[in-house]
DNA sequence: GCCAACGTTGGC
DNA sequence: GCCAACGTTGGC
């Protein structure tokens, strides 16, 4: 899951330990919160427009998706005129902290791993802003992180 | 700040 | 349903 650290950092994390995953607007997120995460889920917690992207640390799921309530409010920027309390269009699942990396893992050193070669996020033009891996990237990962 | 890639909107 | 225009993402 990708956040902004100027936004929403993995210190922020740590320091809220919970957070509902709130304001995202991509259908295919959202049906990915909704139809793929399920409670102790892991997440990698990736850090994008940032110096350097990459990923900072991990997190689980510690809440199954319900309806993101600032699609109802108004004065939000993820107001949805759209979308009602019958019939709720957006969603978000809550983050629980379990884990800041002692280094970031960099986008320029998962790009390196030929085992992650096909890691949706090292594909060109991929921008969604939660995505699937697979145990086998996840389990990488958690190597590189070791070390 | 640039810009490629992609998603969404809305006229037709 | 097509597609041009526009907006957003995010690496560089």
């Amino acid at each position: 899951m990708k956040s902004e650290p100027s936004v929403y950092s993995i210190e922020h994390l740590q320091a809220d330990t919970c957070t509902w995953w709130e304001g995202i607007r991509n259908y295919q997120a959202r049906n990915f919160m909704v139809q793929e995460m399920r409670i102790s889920d892991q997440v990698l917690f990736y850090h994008s427009n940032a110096e350097p992207p990459g990923i900072a640390g991990l997190a689980t799921i510690s809440q199954l998706a319900q309806p993101d309530s600032l699609q109802y409010e108004k004065k939000s920027e993820y107001f949805d005129a759209k979308s009602s309390q019958e019939n709720p269009r957006w969603f978000c699942v809550q983050l629980k902290f379990a884990q800041k990396f002692a280094n970031i893992i960099s986008l320029a050193e998962l790009k390196k791993e030929q085992a992650l070669k096909k890691m949706l996020v090292l594909q060109k033009g991929q921008r969604l802003s939660i995505q699937p891996v697979t145990p086998a990237e996840f389990q990488h990962i958690l190597k590189m992180a070791k070390k």
